[in-house]
DNA sequence: GCACTATATGATTATATAGTCATTACATGA
DNA sequence: TCATGTAATGACTATATAATCATATAGTGC
């Protein structure tokens, strides 16, 4: 059975990959369809399929149709606010790798 | 070369696993040793010692060495509130399913 | 029903990951 | 220097993941 921490890490993992991060920031600009998604970020149209169905399971998008157009968005704000509490910390990691570098 | 998108997924994957998330939880508390931390977690030696050099590599823990013992601690206050932020997500989620549960 | 558009899925491949056991490296103090 | 305690690594296995191509499914309008 699931407990807390495997549902925790369900939500990072869908989270913690490159194509699915282009995602979410392409629908930071509100509900997007697969047809629109998929050019956005160049990748196949399969590929961002699954992708999208693989973050709906995970409970981080929502998803609605619309006759032949299937209509998904950033299901809880929250998201947003753990990818750009993560890119704080990236910036932070960056900038102390570089005076590192600059030390020597 | 590895872009800004790649290190956010580098930090996020760092986290999306239960085992690494059971010790992000375990040092809430400071940082702990190594012979503290595997324990706690009931994980071998080894397996704990790969994931905190995987996640002190992400730039997620930080290291320190005194005589026979590496102690280890969370780096950036940010991933604890990266971390919660999700229990939360995960917690609207779950009272969500249980609610279409009850409905039907 | 048929053609058309939009999305999802099956099969496959290459690669990454988590875990285990055995071994090695390293620091300390007798 | 040798035995001991602590952490890291090599070799391996099983499983998961991401991506691709081809195909299937489903809604729309003729």
């Amino acid at each position: 059975m699931k407990d807390l921490v495997d549902f925790r890490a369900d939500i990072l993992k869908a989270l913690a990959q490159p194509t699915r991060l282009k995602i979410i920031d392409f629908l930071r600009g509100g509900e997007r369809c697969v047809c629109e998604i998929f050019p956005a970020i160049s990748e196949e149209q399969s590929n961002t399929s699954r992708h999208l169905s693989m973050m709906l399971s995970a409970g981080v998008l929502s998803r609605r149709k619309d006759g032949l157009k299937i209509y998904y968005a950033i299901k809880h704000p929250e998201i947003l606010d753990v990818v750009d509490m993560v890119t704080l910390i990236v910036k932070q990691e960056i900038s102390e790798r570089h005076k590192l570098l600059k030390a020597v």
